[in-house]
DNA sequence: CAGGATTAGTAGGCTTGCTTACTATTGACC
DNA sequence: GGTCAATAGTAAGCAAGCCTACTAATCCTG
């Protein structure tokens, strides 16, 4: 059972991970924008609690697409310790092509599955969640 | 939904990593493990192909392993260019302690979904897993 | 206001995963 | 039997994730 539930993660994970290279960034680089493009201004820390990452493993992807000209880092002015995210226009220009990508993709994974399916599948998933958690499950998504 | 997917994924993977980690491994060793003690002897393509990894990562994980002598590698006597993989005495020692933590976390993480329902989630993953692979899905499990 | 605890981020070093490129061996076909 | 493609594995180099340990700044509390 964790092992079908790994297997389809994987999957889709890698379906995103081809789309995302036709574009040219790897998929948690892709995140990173979708969460920048909701959250403009963030910071790092921010960013890696939504990612669920830690922040030094943000931060290291910050560098990488800040090399890249994906993003920005603007000094904060109210902590001087902190670091303000931004899109560049590349960064911008890349989020809007990868979108429809993403509609594709999970439409194509999800083919054939009723919306009561879906549902079902929702809510189970949601449980699975507050087991692992103890925390309530919001399903609160950020992305699409 | 792609993302509640991936977080349950994701927050599975760590309840395991946990657990392995208490047992002075990792949770990709421990795949690992759990594969040679059904099939003793296999070679690293074999390996890679379960794990659904490509060879050189099997390689590497291999290379660790043997030098924490979890696992042995003999030489193939019908082809030079293989190595044939077994467990040492330790790692079969570990892969024992490890598998009622296996049990547990999964346990842990179904309480409260009934028979009916798992099984509606495995079918409906089962679907996904077709989508994605345009192949029958088998859910042969090989873990725990 | 001084001092200690908390917070934001980085540095180093590890595992796992990938792609691409390589060596060595095997096997198949003329 | 000789050549050439396929197969088994490794090397180099990158991204992403982690943990532990650190610096610098901020905040809280006396």
């Amino acid at each position: 059972m964790g092992t079908v539930l790994a297997q389809v993660a994987r999957l889709m994970r890698r379906a995103f991970d081809e789309r995302a290279r036709e574009i040219g960034v790897t998929r948690p680089q892709w995140q990173v924008l979708s969460v920048l493009l909701r959250h403009e201004g963030i910071k790092q820390g921010g960013l890696a609690e939504i990612l669920e990452v830690e922040p030094i493993t943000a931060g290291r992807m910050i560098d990488r697409m800040q090399d890249a000209k994906l993003v920005e880092r603007k000094t904060d002015p109210a902590d001087r310790r902190a670091w303000r995210l931004f899109l560049t226009p590349r960064g911008r220009e890349i989020i809007d092509r990868l979108q429809p990508l993403a509609r594709e993709t999970t439409e194509k994974t999800l083919k054939g599955i009723s919306e009561d399916d879906q549902a079902d599948l929702l809510r189970t998933l949601d449980t699975m969640l507050e087991n692992l958690t103890g925390r309530p499950a919001s399903s609160a998504s950020w992305e699409d």
